[in-house]
DNA sequence: CTCAATGCAAAGTATTTGCAACCGA
DNA sequence: TCGGTTGCAAATACTTTGCATTGAG
């Protein structure tokens, strides 16, 4: 489902150079399961345990690159970091603030909501909706 | 609908100790519209702007202290900021992210949601739905 | 009186910015 | 080569913590 060649179309298609960093961080992104949650720290950590090497700052600021590029979301989360996830279209989360973990609501049960009427001037981009979970006992 | 006593009640049978402090925030989210949604920020200045003195850190641990205790709630919002809102019940909001400003969606048009079964070994606490605003044009 | 509550400053994180060095097209 | 990219350090938030002081019960 997923190539190696991706991330390079992906951002080719956006309208960004291809570069090393970008390859990185997008073969991460795109190269695994179909819908991926990532914050921030944990993606660098992980580009670091590869062996790779790319500034967190950079990570930072390609993450918020991609996503005004649309070819990721920022989640709508309470939390002290951003969590970005590779699926754009709506869809729901859970969220376990005890281990700072997110997660798809499983099933393709997540039926479109209906659209409430947003203000005047206004329109609705996206929609974001968040179980919050907490462990039982 | 709203009166002067209801913070010092709320407080007391929240188990707080009544004090000028929380009294001053407590009438900021309780004594206005039913609804209201808060940053912390945007507290301290009110609560400036009219004369009165808390420390900044002071409204960020009691508010935190009171959504501990289920007197407000915390909102999930891809915002660089915490807010909380006085309603604590699972309803809708609209974000304008370009003006960093939360509301609730109007009308009781509510409707519960149709709860997923959450993973094993836990339960749901609460349900966010957020829709995100842009101006048109 | 006593211990919880507060103010303040300092510490801790998360995120962004500025700019020189670098590199893809 | 040229202008977009990156790394790094420093700057900016935002939020929490530590501790001496205050004040509610």
């Amino acid at each position: 489902m997923t190539s190696e060649a991706e991330p390079r179309e992906k951002l080719r298609a956006a309208g960004f150079r291809v570069t090393r960093t970008r390859l990185i961080i997008g073969h991460r992104l795109w190269n695994g399961p179909d819908s991926r949650h990532v914050d921030v720290a944990a993606l660098h950590t992980d580009i670091q345990a590869s062996g790779e090497k790319v500034s967190l700052a950079t990570i930072y600021n390609t993450l918020r690159d991609f996503e005004r590029a649309g070819l990721i979301r920022r989640i709508a989360v309470a939390s002290d970091r951003i969590w970005y996830d590779t699926d754009t279209g709506n869809h729901h989360h859970f969220h376990d603030m005890s281990e700072n973990r997110l997660f798809d609501v499983p099933g393709a049960s997540c039926e479109p909501h209906s659209l409430p009427e947003p203000p005047d001037g206004y329109r609705i981009t996206k929609v974001d909706t968040l179980f919050h979970l907490e462990k039982v006992r």
